[in-house]
DNA sequence: TGTACATCAGTGAACGCGCGTTCACTGATGTAC
DNA sequence: TGTACATCAGTGAACGCGCGTTCACTGATGTAC
């Protein structure tokens, strides 16, 4: 049954994606290794044939969940002037679909709560990850000096986040709209 | 071993007391029946004379936590002018003590991403406890029209949570303290 | 007011279940000659 | 290049453990007369 060096790649990446997107959806303590290997295509004993540990995945999950996302909101600003560019990522982020979407959006706003209690790898990589989401929310902020900008750009991060968060939790669908509206003006005239 | 009455009232009071902490500071599905009975002084085996199920402890150790919170930050802006009773209510929601203490803080930072996969019920409870703290905001908006203040309002609650919660998650902190700060600038000039 | 009995808060043991992790095994892949 | 053997990805069963929940039991409280 031993697969190829490509064919092991591939599996372990898989294995990653979706820890990815189940730890997003159904959160990381509520995510078994059994569920999310069968969800990979795999049965849950070869897990440690890729990792030391569940820990080990989360980490590297976390890491791959923060990337694609970021990958995604430049991807929305490519090729815009830069203060486009930034109320289109606002736009995107703070979205319906977005909402809707936990298993395939931002960490910080989908499993934020578990982040903050994960072990050291892990929050330094949600860190790291942070800091590029203000780089990439600060380059709109191009009439401003790079210390305001930078300020300015980790409110906006915090709003965003905040937002997100709340207009998935209140079950008024009406009041989870507005939210997202009134944070993206807000941004959009900081 | 049957208790009086107002014993029994006072035991129940102590356990969605133990839980609205412990919830925040573990996480509701980190937190068993049975560490959080012991940590209320009892044994688990007497947590269904109180409560039909975790479910049902959840949303009233949520709607505890919250109402808590909420109250702490009115007594914050106790006796103060508007716009000042405002600025207090943040200083003191984005303050260091409030970062390193979550057990006793604000739940939608501490439990955010669990509260948006809860039960109806807690989502509801959740809900109300949001739209008091936006009132409660809103109130310091006084220069503003009751539909503009509402609004800004939403976002400085967004803002709020979203950067106590980020405060939380980085390992840098000074980036985390900058966070806190820079959130706290930007809410005093809505 | 005093007595007899029903109620029920809390104990401690047990239930089935799913968790993360381990392990013996299989057989295709990779490697050494 | 072909052959023999070691490696190891994946399987499926099992491990101990803690989870939420149930239950028989105890004995003080509450209630009915």
């Amino acid at each position: 049954m031993r697969k190829s060096k490509q064919e092991t790649a591939e599996t372990r990446e898989r294995i990653v994606a979706t820890a990815a997107a189940e730890f997003r959806r159904q959160g990381i303590l509520a995510t078994g290794l059994a569920d999310l290997m069968s969800a990979a295509g795999l049965t849950h004993g070869g897990f440690y044939r890729h990792f030391d540990s569940k820990e080990q995945l989360v980490t590297e999950a976390c890491a791959a969940a923060l990337a694609s996302t970021t990958e995604g909101l430049q991807g929305a600003a490519a090729g815009k002037p830069k203060r486009e560019a930034l109320r289109a990522i606002v736009a995107r982020y703070l979205s319906v679909p977005h909402r809707d979407h936990p298993q395939a959006g931002c960490a910080f706003a989908a499993i934020g709560s578990e982040l903050a209690r994960a072990d050291k790898k892990t929050r330094a990589v949600a860190t790291e990850s942070f800091e590029g989401l203000v780089r990439l929310l600060a380059a709109g902020f191009d009439d401003l000096a790079p210390a305001e900008a930078e300020q300015q750009a980790q409110v906006a991060a915090a709003t965003m986040i905040g937002a997100l968060l709340m207009s998935r939790i209140v079950s008024d669908p009406e009041l989870s709209r507005s939210i997202l509206r009134n944070a993206q003006a807000a941004i959009n005239e900081l």
